[in-house]
This record gives C-alpha cells, sequence and structure tokens, in this order.
DNA sequence: TATAAAAAGTGTTATAAAGTGCGTTAAAAG
DNA sequence: CTTTTAACGCACTTTATAACACTTTTTATA
C-alpha cells in the first residue's frame, strides 16, 4: 500500500520518477505497468498499477455504452487511459502526454504533487490541490452525478 | 487491450496510421483487418479487430430483425461496415471512407481524435469530442433509447 | 466499344518532433 | 562524512507526417 503527499518535478520532456520509498511496493507487486487517466470529477489524473488497472478497465468496459451516463465513465476513464512499461527496480519514470497535463492544468508546471491513495495516486497541480485541502470549490467540479445502477459497486 | 486518446494526421487520400503503441496489441492477437463503421450514438466512427467484429456482427445479424430499434442498430453498424486489410508489422494504415468521413463530419479535417476503448477505438472530429468532454450537447444525440431485452446485454 | 483523362488507392522516402536511456551533478538523508 | 535520492542535461532512437511517385480503377468522350 502506498500512501502520503509528495511533491515532485516533471523534466522537459514531461516525465516524473516515483519517490524511492515506494520502490518495495511496486517490486513486491511485480507491476510492470502504470497507467494515468483522468479524473472524472475533478481536474485530476488518476494513477493506477497495471494489476489495478486490468481490474478497472475490464469491468467498465463490460458496461452497457448504449446508456449516456456510462458511455461518459467510459470515455473519461479508458479513452484517455495511457498506459506506460515501468521497471520498478529501474528509474521509476513515467511520462505524461500533453493531453493529461493540459486536463490536470499542469502544461506549464515543472513540479506537481504525487499522492498516494493505498493502491493509486492521484496527481494535483499544486493550487488546486491547496484549494482542495483548504475546503474552496473548484470551477470545473462535476457535482450532480447521478449513477446508473450498474456502477454504483464500482471505485475508481 | 488498447486505450488512450490520440490526436493524428489523416493525409490527403484519407489514411490514417494507427499509433506505434498499439502495434504489440495487434501482432499479439494477430489481426489481419479492420473494420469501420458508424457509431450508432453519436457523429463518430467505431473501428473493430477483425476477430470482435467477427463476434458482434454475427450476434447483431441474429436478432430478430422485426423490432425498430434493433432493425436501425443492423442498418447502422452493419449496412456501413468498411472492412480493410491490415498489417500488424507494417504501417498500420487504414483507409477512410468519404461515406464514413462525412457522417463523423471530418470531411475537411486532416487531423481526427482516435480513442483506444480497450477492444475498440471511436473516430471523433476534434471540435465534437472535446464538447463531449466537457459535458456539451450535440445536436445529433440519441438521449432516449429505450432497448429491446435482446441488446441489453450486448456492447457496441 | 476503345481510348484518354481523371480520380482513387498504394507504397516509399526524407525530415522534424517526440520519446527513451543514461551519466553527472546537486540535494537530502542517515 | 558517507550514502542515497532527486533533478538535470545530453545523446540517441523511434515515431509521425508530408511529399512524391507509381499503379489501379473509374469516368468521360470520341
Amino acid at each position: 500500500m502506498m500512501f502520503g503527499f509528495n511533491n515532485i518535478s516533471i523534466d522537459k520532456k514531461s516525465r516524473f520518477s516515483f519517490p524511492a520509498k515506494y520502490r518495495d511496493a511496486f517490486v513486491n507487486s511485480n507491476e510492470n505497468q502504470i497507467v494515468i487517466t483522468k479524473d472524472p470529477q475533478y481536474p485530476a489524473l488518476k494513477v493506477y498499477l497495471g494489476s489495478e488497472w486490468d481490474q478497472i478497465s475490464t469491468k467498465l468496459s463490460s458496461l452497457q455504452g448504449l446508456d449516456p451516463i456510462v458511455r461518459n465513465l467510459q470515455w473519461t476513464i479508458l479513452g484517455n487511459a495511457s498506459v506506460c512499461d515501468f521497471e520498478p527496480n529501474g528509474r521509476m519514470q513515467v511520462l505524461i502526454s500533453a493531453d493529461l497535463k493540459k486536463y490536470a492544468q499542469i502544461e506549464e508546471a515543472n513540479r506537481i504533487c504525487l499522492i498516494g491513495m493505498g493502491n493509486k495516486f492521484e496527481i494535483w497541480n499544486q493550487e488546486n490541490w491547496e484549494q482542495r485541502q483548504t475546503g474552496g470549490s473548484l470551477a470545473t467540479e462535476i457535482l450532480d452525478i447521478v449513477l446508473p445502477e450498474s456502477i454504483k459497486d464500482m471505485s475508481f
């Protein structure tokens, strides 16, 4: 399990490295892929381990896509996922695409916030993260999603 | 499985190439055909691997065609399918017909959005895709489909 | 119906941009 | 002070795309 807040750098080619403290967790679970995608509710990114992603994506893509809410989630989460090869014993570097950087409002930034949430991470723009923490609301926030039965038991 | 957003070019002859990151997936599943057809709900195209298409088309064409919704789906999906030879080890190039380009509103465009949704792709006009992502509604959207039992368990 | 012209489709190459790998330096931790 | 980690810079590799040439098919016209 991986927890905690990290303020880390992104290089000119849009790569970041996971902090060394998470190495054991990655090595132990033998992960060789990392998946980054959009957070469906906030201008932030979700970072999944390959094994977690397999479960989530399989479940989500099997749902009835003719339902507009389901299809929107499929678009957001599946349609924006970026799968990266990952070496737990190497530099643990990951590339963030221009598109995802834009969504998380970290286009210009050379630093990001990487938040360990147990089985996944989130990536935030520093200012947005601080506003979240102090209770401020974000302009792009989506408040009124009505979930269909099929996804009520899923957690992303 | 193939995921993620790609903004790619179409050349003057209406061809596009799949991004190289998907090559392994195509090679591994030994695909030598790609099928492009209309999306039944939006001004977009669906792109299936040959093997996926065989399943979907077989299932869909076996359904009772007297139901108007089923018949409409058959017309849209089966009746507009374009089968292309495909070389996973080559350039992974695919031609889009003038008719399908028109449907997806990419007649004039020299760029398209190619969205990996796991076992299939979608092709969108950039503006339409952005409107979708930001929650805007498209004029051609169909909101009130009541699905017959026979297709409730299918996902296209 | 034959032929020419045009259009559509296929394939190759060159070049710029994007992505990857790795060594070095700087900073932090023990 | 030593060791580990993070950040930066540079060189190399791969990928995307535009330009071009050639082939096949379709259309128009004599």
